[in-house]
DNA sequence: ACATTCAAGATTGTCAACAATTTCTTATAC
DNA sequence: GTATAAGAAATTGTTGACAATCTTGAATGT
């Protein structure tokens, strides 16, 4: 493990390539169905062919690749059935987050959140779509973060990697923004009153209607 | 890849492999913090150091393995607090598969779970722990069945191979058929009768009842 | 024209050797 | 006697080569 001149010499680790190919994957430059080809990717990623096997078996794992015996691993394209059913699960994971997150909150944690309320509303009024999309990512993440619920967090994390694409459609649907904003003040509201049971539901209900949208969308 | 009289001669896949290190983790011949030494591993099992690492691999993303950088992989141990989280999350997820089984469930499967009732019932009066044990394996594996939850039931199945060795032991502790019996009847009753609020609120009490009693093994 | 067979090319699966790192052992100094 | 350092052993990380398998396309026969 040389490095020489400031840029590092050697070659890619696996848990490098399994970061990069999951970036390249969510983040839509290798697209559903695209075949992955050992030898290509090592080509162009610089690696040899057993590190970018090792990482797209780990990915196969994850979710986001797909393998079939001796015929090689394409990227994997969830149907809006796997969709609907990936925001489900998450309907009831980040709704056990937002019970425990009512359970552990402080008070500095909850004027937080109040004020994110206030950040939202605004962009809402002024129509500030990236503004609210921001909030709206902040709020989820700061939820699962307070309730300090590990496995769960791990688990929300790897199916968001999963469903990124229809959750993007969805952000800048016209006329969506009016419907969501009351659910987000209310899953506020029932976290920082420390009510469990209302925070549950309201994250609930949240997700089951963005699960509703994306069944929508498909009929 | 040829057979001679019955018997493979290949060696074996990683496939296989990981098959038979997740039983061999799961059923406990394998312990926690074990160590797994690839080389010895390979020897053991008669395949090639690579694919008892690739294996390796694949376990650590499915969280039954630990591995640290140039210093190996064991078998990991997950704490007391981990197991509890664990059975958090399956309560969640079995709580989604219930609600989801109460709307689907036809008429055929109703009476097929009215009559593991019955045997449930009949088992506890007769003391047969072994036959109650079955019978909730058979229930909690129905109920996920019946919801058609692909992408819960296959998070479900992981997590429960992470957290089995806590459930052995609760399954006979004295006194626990006398608290869960009525637990797992309203389960059934919830779900045969179509009541989706019910049957999750059910399920989620019964697995969260298993969570405080590993909570409180551990204190 | 259509189906079948067979060879060539492409791709994945497996393995054994080599390099890098960590851990253990032993020798040396204080 | 303890601490430090150097060397040996054990173990993991990486790579390239070879074998097995699948796919493609041309040749052949009906």
């Amino acid at each position: 493990m040389e490095t020489l001149g400031g840029t590092t010499a050697r070659s890619l680790t696996v848990a490098e390539l399994v970061d990069m190919l999951r970036s390249a994957i969510v983040g839509g430059d290798l697209v559903p169905n695209q075949r992955l080809v050992e030898a290509d990717l090592a080509a162009e990623y610089g690696a040899s062919r057993g590190n970018i096997r090792a990482a797209l078996a780990e990915l196969t794992v994850e979710g986001l690749v797909e393998r079939v015996q001796n015929r090689g691993a394409r990227v994997r394209a969830v149907s809006v059935e796997e969709a609907v059913e990936i925001t489900e699960v998450r309907a009831a994971l980040e709704a056990l987050c937002a019970r425990k997150a009512a359970e552990r909150i402080t008070d500095d944690e909850a004027v937080e959140l109040q004020e994110l309320a206030g950040r939202m509303k605004d962009a809402v009024e002024r129509g500030d779509r990236d503004s609210y999309s921001e909030c709206n990512q902040i709020l989820h993440a700061r939820v699962i973060d307070i309730s300090a619920q590990q496995t769960a967090a791990a688990t929300i994390h790897r199916l968001r990697g999963q469903a990124v694409r229809f959750q993007f459609r969805l952000a800048r649907q016209p006329g969506r923004p009016a419907v969501s904003l009351p659910q987000h003040l209310a899953i506020i509201d029932a976290v920082c009153a420390h009510n469990p049971d209302a925070a549950a539901d309201a994250m609930r209900v949240h997700l089951e209607s963005v699960a509703d949208v994306i069944r929508s969308t498909h009929s």
